[in-house]
Parts: C-alpha cells; sequence; structure tokens
RNA sequence: GGGUCGUUAGCUCAGCUGGUAGAGCAGCUGACUCUUAAUCAGCGGGCCACAGGUUCGAUCCCUGUACGACCCA
C-alpha cells in the first residue's frame, strides 16, 4: 500500500500543529467512569427532562468516527469498542484552549472526555464535554463512513481496520469470547478440569487427517503440530482424572475453505464411566445453555433457515440416514454391487476398489449431511471409519458413537471410546497399512498410547466440538474466516 | 489442483466496439454554536495489481504472474 499519500502527511503534520500547544499526541493513563455500553444500557431509555435533572456526570473515552463541524461547536461520534456515543464540543463550554485543540481532531483520533449526559433537540443521547484529552493520533485515514470497510481481502489481512470500520464485526468476536467462556463455565459447573496437552506431537493421532511437520533443534526431532489433542486426553483418563477437557488449536495442513481454516479451535472433553448417550444428551443442554445466555432463545436463524435447538435432537443412525435421505432398498447395507449401482444412479463416482463401507460413506457424505438442516445425532458409525471408538455390543461392525449435523455441517463427533487395547492395537494395524498404501490421512501407529491404555482405561465417553462452526452458527456468518480473527491468507507481499 | 469472477484515489464505486481517468465520502482552504450520510463556496489527490504482447496509441483486447472471492476435487 502508498506509504506516502497526502492525507497521512498532512496527519504528520498536524503531530507538530498538537506539539505547538503542548499537547503530547501519544498520551498516557486515562481513568473512564463508564464503558459506552454501560451508559447506553443505563441511560439509552432516560427522557430528556429526567437527564437534566439528575446530572449525570461520565468520563469516557474512545475513537472519532464521525465529526461534524460548526465554527464555534462540533459533535463527534466515540467509538468504544462495537458501541458509539456523541459528544458535543462547544467552545463556551469547553474555553478557549480545548476548543482549538478539538479543532485538530481528526477522525481516527483517540480521545477522552469529562462531560455531562443530555439530549439533544432530536433526542440524542450525547455527552457535554467540560474537558478534552488529547489520547492518540490516527495518521492513516478511516475507510468511508457510509460503505464501510467492504474489500473481504483487506477485511482479513488488517483485521484492525475492520474492527473499527464494522462494529457488527466487533460484536461478533464478543459474542465468540462469551461463547467460550460460556463453555468453560459450563463443563467446570459439570466436575471437568480443564488441562493442556502438547500442541507439538512426536505421533500426531487423533483424527485422520494431515498434520504440519516441524523440527526442534537441540531435540533434534521431528515433531508434527497436533491435529487432535484426543490421545493425550485419554492418557489421562488412564491417568486417573475423571472429567477433562481442553479448548485450544488444532493445526490440518489441507485446504482453506469457507469452514476450514489450516488451524481451527477445538473442544474435546472425555468423562469416565459415561458412555455416548450421556454425551448426547450433555450436547442438548450445553447448546440449550449457551443459547439461553447469549442469544436469549431456543432458536436461532442461520443463513435463512430456523434452527430449533429444542431437545431432544433427532438421533438417527448412519446406515439408516443413508437408506431414508436417498429412499433406496436395504439390501445396499449388505450388498456392494447393490450399493454401487444406487450410488451411480445418485451421480456419485465410485472408486473400482471401494468397500461397501467406503460406498455407503460416500453416499452420506455426498446425499445426507448437507440436508441436515436440524440439529441431528447421526450414530452408530462402521467399525472402519472409527478406529478410535468403541463398538457396540450388538454389532461389533458398528460403534457407540454419533457425530452432530446442525444447517448441513458436522459440528461434533462423540463416542464411547475404545479401551481394549488389543482391539485398538489391530485398528492401529489397520490403519497403518492404509497409510502403507498411500494414504495420508490415516491414523499414525502410537505404541504409547497403547501402553497406556494396556495400564487399564475405564469405561469413557469423549467428545470433540468445532468451536469455530459453533460461533459461525451462533452469530449466523457464511465463512468461517469471519469467526477467526487473523484468517489464513497467503502471506502479503512486502510493504 | 481445476473452473468462474474480481483487482481503478485513503474508502465505496463508475469508466461507452481502444484516443493518457470520473463521482460520492474522506482530505485541504473559507463560512456556520443542536448536527447525525450536516450544509454552502473553492482546491488538491492516480504506477488504472504486476510483466509481456497486439496496436500509431492499451485502464479497456490477448498471454502470463501475484493476491482474493465463490464453486468443484
Amino acid at each position: 500500500m502508498d506509504e506516502s499519500n497526502e492525507q497521512r502527511a498532512q496527519r504528520i503534520h498536524k503531530l507538530d500543529a498538537l506539539k505547538a500547544m503542548g499537547v503530547q499526541p501519544y498520551g498516557t493513563r486515562f481513568e473512564t467512569t463508564h464503558r459506552v455500553e454501560r451508559l447506553l444500557a443505563a441511560h439509552g431509555a432516560t427522557a430528556k427532562d429526567d437527564l437534566e435533572q439528575r446530572a449525570i456526570d461520565c468520563r469516557i473515552a474512545g475513537r472519532i468516527v464521525a465529526l461534524r463541524r460548526f465554527g464555534k461547536a462540533a459533535f463527534a461520534s466515540l467509538q468504544d469498542g462495537a458501541h458509539r456515543l456523541q459528544v458535543y464540543l462547544k467552545k463556551d463550554v469547553l474555553g478557549d484552549d480545548a476548543f482549538r485543540l478539538s479543532q485538530e481532531l481528526d477522525l481516527g483520533d483517540w480521545i477522552g472526555v469529562d462531560g455531562r449526559l443530555f439530549r439533544t433537540k432530536t433526542d440524542e443521547l450525547t455527552v457535554e464535554v467540560r474537558a478534552l484529552t488529547f489520547l492518540s493520533k490516527g495518521l492513516r485515514p478511516l475507510p468511508e463512513k457510509w460503505h464501510g470497510l467492504t474489500d473481504i481481502e483487506t477485511r482479513y489481512r488488517q483485521r484492525y481496520v475492520d474492527l473499527i470500520a464494522n462494529p457488527n464485526v466487533h460484536a461478533v468476536f464478543e459474542t465468540r469470547s462469551r461463547l467460550i467462556s460460556g463453555i468453560r463455565n459450563y463443563l467446570t459447573e459439570h466436575g471437568f478440569l480443564e488441562v493442556e496437552t502438547p500442541m507439538m506431537q512426536p505421533i500426531p493421532g487423533g483424527a485422520t487427517a494431515r498434520p504440519f511437520a516441524t523440527h526442534h533443534n537441540a531435540l533434534n526431532a521431528n515433531l508434527y503440530l497436533r491435529v487432535a489433542p484426543e490421545l493425550y486426553l485419554k492418557r489421562l483418563i488412564v491417568g486417573g482424572f475423571q472429567r477433562v477437557f481442553e479448548i485450544n488449536r488444532n493445526f490440518r495442513n489441507e485446504g482453506i475453505s469457507t469452514i476450514h481454516n489450516p488451524e481451527f479451535t477445538m473442544l474435546e472433553f472425555y468423562q469416565a464411566y459415561a458412555d455416548y448417550r450421556d454425551l448426547m444428551a450433555l450436547t442438548e443442554d450445553l447448546f440449550g445453555t449457551l443459547a439461553r445466555d447469549l442469544l436469549g432463545a431456543g432458536t436461532l436463524e442461520y443463513q435463512g433457515d430456523v434452527i430449533d435447538l429444542t431437545p431432544p435432537w433427532r438421533r438417527l443412525p448412519y446406515f439408516e440416514a443413508v437408506v431414508e435421505y436417498n429412499a433406496l432398498d436395504r439390501n445396499v447395507l449388505e450388498d456392494r454391487a447393490a450399493a454401487t449401482a444406487a450410488a451411480r444412479r445418485l451421480g456419485l463416482d465410485v472408486p473400482e476398489d471401494a468397500s461397501l463401507v467406503g460406498i455407503l460413506n460416500l453416499m452420506f457424505e455426498e446425499t445426507v449431511e448437507h440436508r441436515l438442516t436440524q440439529p441431528t445425532f447421526i450414530t452408530d458409525y462402521p467399525t472402519e471409519i472409527s478406529p478410535l471408538s468403541r463398538r457396540k455390543d450388538t454389532d461389533p461392525r458398528l460403534t457407540d458413537r454419533f457425530e452432530l449435523f446442525i444447517a448441513g455441517r458436522e459440528l461434533a463427533n462423540g463416542f464411547s471410546e475404545l479401551n481394549d487395547p488389543l482391539d485398538q492395537r489391530q485398528r492401529f494395524e489397520t490403519q497403518a497399512a492404509q497409510r502403507e498404501a498411500g494414504d495420508e490421512e490415516a491414523h499414525y501407529f502410537d505404541e504409547d498410547f497403547l501402553r497406556a491404555l494396556e495400564y487399564g482405561m475405564p469405561p469413557t465417553a469423549g467428545e470433540g466440538i468445532g468451536i469455530d462452526r459453533l460461533v459461525m452458527l451462533f452469530t449466523n456468518q457464511a465463512s468461517i474466516r469471519d469467526v477467526i480473527l487473523f484468517p489464513q491468507l497467503r502471506p502479503e507481499k512486502p510493504l
């Protein structure tokens, strides 16, 4: 970008003008009495006469985002977080020196004001400023006041400008933070202990995904950024922690899309002595609690759909879903040739060497997932694609597992954990064979994890919830980049 | 990885089968003590993403590159 544009040069000149007035353009401590949000909440509806009688003084600070000058007075909008409050700068109230300072103000400057609340004759809540403190000079012009900043690339690369120009963006990230706090509170209140496990792992495990590789010089060891914390959290269950959770970043070396960022935030939690059904109930309750606390409702609108979070949510076995959503004959579940024919009739490209489960999984992903708008637990996933899940007692080809879909997207994945070390060893062997055959997403063989299981892991259920996608749902955002402050982009050309 | 579209002033955008660029906001100067997209008068501001090609002449047509968005894998 142009570093020497006209407006920037003019503002650098203004630094001298400020100094000439004895004003430090980059100030220091300023104690406020109120946040603008609080003032608006408290007095947004207080009547004009009432305000005058109560003579409410305040001291607030913020960035000037609008400025309307008259000869000997001016109105400015001060932005504090996602909220704005108008201030009135009037010569005969401010005094000559402060008014002269006010005439040097630019859009984008930070100021602090002392004054009294009143309502203008157009009934807008406003602070009549008695003392003006210059806090910090902005050297770059702000985006346009009416359209704001819309260029998507600039919004992501210079999120600071996006946050200034688009208060709704600020609000999205406040909601994100509150949602994560809400999850922490909920789990802590339910006896879960927050823990931290390695993000740099010698063997990346816990998910089918390609890892980022790195190297530790002093140890001369290859390490991977984790794709999931799962295997470490289960080691903690082996060690005797009954309920643990971790909220932090996972890294997957895969494509970027509206629902994928290379680093993303995951909640995983593990509960000893519970099964996957308990976790479905917990998930319903957790989402309901978050919706009530953050949205004040049991339903939310997402991209034109009304999503009803009222429990219980539908539970639909995986194979049943494939049959139901495509109105297929049940023989496709047993007969590979029939499944292939059905998939091809649906327009799917079936590889010659695909297994029956592979074909059914293809149908599930292509024809079912995106249609699961209302919250739905798909249960009983095939063992073949669930290498860490406990087998069903009634059918060892299936597992005690679910995935939660809302608005056509996977939001959570949970299961009763496989705690049989010998079965787990076999599953790893199968994965290792797939890896040998060229599947870069297949699980790595983790001998230490098996050793841990051999010490005995109590019956346990565990779940992962994609926090970014959950935030998308709660803030009605279509792209994951709009709920991640600094989404991954190709590096910018040097400035 | 493939396809489609985009990149013009600080921001938001125009720009005619190709003749060296416009608006609004923002900025600067002046007027104005209740405005809120303030108003009025005047004035500046451009490597038209980058590199080639075609042409007397390219913001415009062609090729490539970079970055981004969306769709597909």
